[in-house]
RNA sequence: GGUGUCGUGGCCGAGGGGCUUAGGCACUGGUCUGCAAAACCAGUUACAGCGGUUCGAAUCCGCUCGACACCUCCA
C-alpha cells in the first residue's frame, strides 16, 4: 500500500535545524545511510539506541509503502587512534593485546552485534557493507580528491585540505563550526604532524612496521582514514545524492562534517538531503562510554547480569523504554525506569491479547478513524514515538472498556482498529509479544487447566486451594485476572 | 574558550503563545471480588530564576543559574 501518498512525513533536519517536509529524490523510493558500529568491542546499549531508532524509521518508511534501500556499514578497518602521531588503529592494537588476528576480532564482534540485533528484533538493512571490503573504492576516491586539488600527500599519508575546501565551500555547514574558531581552539601540537594545518584530516595513513591491517596504495602500504568509508559506501550504494543520513549526535563533528567535505568535493553536489541525529543514552546521568566503564551491554539486560539492574528484562521492554522518549532528547537509563516501562509494556500487551477475544458490537462508541489519524500524525511528525505510544494507551483503555461492557465497536471499526494496533505495535515499533511465543500453546493449556481447577475450588468455597493456585502461579510470573466472564491470565 | 542540546508535577517523559485531564509509573478514594490482583470511574502534584514583547507566555526574546554532549576515537 502506498500510504506515503496520504501521509506527509516531516523530518527534523540537523542541517537546517528545523522540521522539513520529506520529499524523496525519487518518488516512492528512499535511500538511507546510517553509520554503523566499529567492531573492535561489543556494541553497548547507547550504540544500540541509535540503531534501534533508525530501525523504527526504516520500519515506518516501509509501512508507508516506500521502497527503501537502507545501508548501514560495519567499520572493520579501525580508526586512527591518535590521528597523526601514532597511526595505529584500534583494531590492530586490540588484536595484539589479545594475541589474535585482527580479522578474528572483527569477526567476533560482528557476530556479537548481529546476535544483539536478532535478540532485539531488528530488521536487517538492505546492505551492510564493510570498510575492508571497499579499500579499492576508497583509494579511488582519494585519487579523485587529490585530482581536484583538495588533498595532499606527505610521507606516504594523504590529508584532506580543509582550508582549501573552505575557500569554496562551507566546512562547518552541519556542525555550526567555523574554521577560524577551530584554528584557535585546536590543541597544541608536538610539531610531529605531517599536516599543513591541524584541522586537516587523514584520508590515507601510511602504516608503520607494527601495523597489521594494511593495504597497498599509490602512496604507501597503509589504511584509509575513518571518515572516508562512509562517503565511499554511501555514494556507491545510494548515489551522489541520497535522502537520509543518520547517526549519533557525537558523529556530527568531525565525522559527518568530513563526509560532506569529501563527497561534495568529488561530486560537486551536497550529498545528503536530510541529516538525522539521535541523542545520547546516559547511565546515571553520565554518557555511556566504553572508555569510562559507564555502560551496559544489550545482552546483559536480557540476563540481568549487570549491577545497575534489579533483574532481567525482555528485549521488547527495552524497545518500549526507548520509544517512550523522543530520539532527539537525552534519555537516562536506570533499573527503575525499566521497571516502570515493563509495567506499561505489560499493560499494552495484555490489551493486545485481550483484543483477540473481543467481538464486534452493533455500533461504535469510539472514533476509530480519528484515533488512527492521530497515530499516523504522531509518526509523521518526525517519528514522534512517545506520542504514538500515548495514543496506543488510549486504545488500551478502549479495549478494557469494551471488555467491561462500557464501550463497543462495530465490525468494520473493530477490524480497522485491530489492524492499526498490530501495524504500529509490531510492524512499526517492532515490539514483541512474549506471551504468544515459544511453548505458549502448552503453557496456555496448563494454565487453563489450573484455572478450571481453581474455579471448582472457588465454587466449593475452598479458598485455601484457590488462593494457593493463584499465589503460586504469580510466583512463576503468571497472573490470573478474574473478570465477569471468567478468568484470564497474563505471563510476564 | 568555541559549537550545540536542554532545564516540565514524587519519578520517567510529551507538548510548545490562550483551550492538551498528553501518556506511562507511583499515590489516594470508589466500583467489581469470598479476599486480592487486574480492569474501570474519580482525584492529587507542573512548566529553573529574573526581566522584556503581548490583551494573554511554561511556550517567543534577552540575561542569570544549572545540566549534558561535541571540539581527540566514540551511536
Amino acid at each position: 500500500m502506498e500510504r506515503y501518498k496520504e501521509n506527509q512525513l516531516n523530518i527534523y533536519n540537523s542541517l537546517s535545524k528545523q522540521k522539513e517536509a520529506f520529499k524523496p529524490i525519487t518518488n516512492g523510493y528512499v535511500g538511507m545511510y546510517v553509520c554503523g558500529p566499529t567492531v573492535y568491542s561489543n556494541a553497548h546499549l547507547g550504540n544500540v539506541r541509535t540503531f534501534m531508532f533508525f530501525d523504527v524509521v526504516y520500519r515506518y518508511l516501509l509501512h508507508l509503502g516506500y521502497k527503501v534501500r537502507y545501508v548501514r556499514n560495519i567499520t572493520d578497518a579501525g580508526h586512527l587512534e591518535n590521528d597523526a602521531e601514532q597511526g595505529e588503529d584500534k583494531i590492530a592494537k586490540k588484536a595484539r593485546l589479545e594475541q589474535i588476528e585482527p580479522m578474528e576480532v572483527v569477526q567476533m564482534y560482528t557476530v556479537d552485534f548481529h546476535n544483539v540485533l536478532k535478540n532485539y528484533n531488528f530488521l536487517s538493512p538492505s546492505i551492510e557493507p564493510t570498510a575492508t571490503g571497499h579499500i579499492v573504492e576508497q583509494i579511488e576516491m582519494i585519487k579523485e580528491i587529490i585530482k581536484k586539488g583538495f588533498a595532499y600527500e606527505v610521507n606516504g599519508s594523504v590529508y584532506f585540505d580543509v582550508h582549501e575546501y573552505n575557500k569554496k565551500e562551507n566546512y562547518g555547514i552541519l556542525s555550526g563550526r567555523k574554521v577560524e574558531d577551530l584554528i584557535h581552539n585546536t590543541r597544541a601540537l608536538d610539531g610531529q604532524s605531517d599536516k599543513r594545518n591541524p584541522q586537516d584530516f587523514a584520508l590515507w595513513k601510511k602504516a608503520d612496521d607494527r601495523h597489521i591491517m594494511r593495504w597497498p596504495s599509490p602512496w604507501s602500504d597503509g589504511f584509509p582514514g575513518w571518515h572516508l568509508e562512509c562517503s565511499v559506501m554511501s555514494t556507491k550504494y545510494l548515489g551522489e545524492q541520497f535522502d537520509i543520513h543518520g547517526g549519533g549526535m557525537d558523529l556530527k563533528f568531525p565525522h559527518h562534517e568530513c563526509e560532506i567535505a569529501q563527497s561534495q568535493t568529488c561530486s560537486g553536489v551536497k550529498p545528503v538531503n536530510y541529516w538525522m541525529h539521535t541523542n545520547m543514552l546516559s547511565l546515571n546521568g553520565q554518557r555511556m562510554a566504553k572508555s569510562t566503564g559507564n555502560y551496559i551491554l544489550p545482552n546483559e539486560i536480557l540476563t540481568g547480569d549487570n549491577k545497575v539492574l534489579p533483574k532481567a528484562f525482555s528485549a521488547s521492554v527495552v524497545r518500549f523504554f526507548n520509544m517512550q522518549a523522543n530520539y532527539r532528547s537525552i534519555l537516562d537509563f536506570s533499573g527503575d525506569a525499566l521497571e516502570a516501562s515493563e509495567k506499561g509494556h505489560a499493560k499494552l500487551m495484555d490489551a493486545v491479547n485481550l483484543l483477540k477475544k473481543i467481538e464486534a458490537g452493533k455500533t461504535s462508541t469510539f472514533d476509530v478513524q480519528k484515533w488512527k489519524a492521530d497515530c499516523y500524525a504522531a509518526m509523521n511528525d518526525d517519528f514522534n514515538t512517545p506520542i504514538l505510544i500515548a495514543h496506543l494507551f488510549e486504545a488500551v483503555k478502549l479495549i478494557n472498556q469494551i471488555k467491561e461492557g462500557k464501550a463497543t465497536l462495530n465490525a468494520d471499526d473493530l477490524l480497522e482498529f485491530k489492524t492499526t494496533i498490530h501495524a504500529f505495535i509490531f510492524d512499526v515499533l517492532g515490539l514483541m509479544n512474549e506471551a504468544t511465543q515459544d511453548n505458549s500453546e502448552k503453557i496456555n493449556g496448563v494454565v487453563e487447566l489450573l484455572i478450571k481447577l481453581r474455579k471448582e475450588a472457588r465454587e466449593n468455597k475452598d479458598w485455601a486451594l484457590s488462593d494457593q493456585i493463584r499465589d503460586e502461579l504469580i510466583e512463576l510470573g503468571i497472573q490470573l485476572k478474574d473478570g465477569k466472564e471468567g478468568t484470564t491470565f497474563s505471563i510476564n
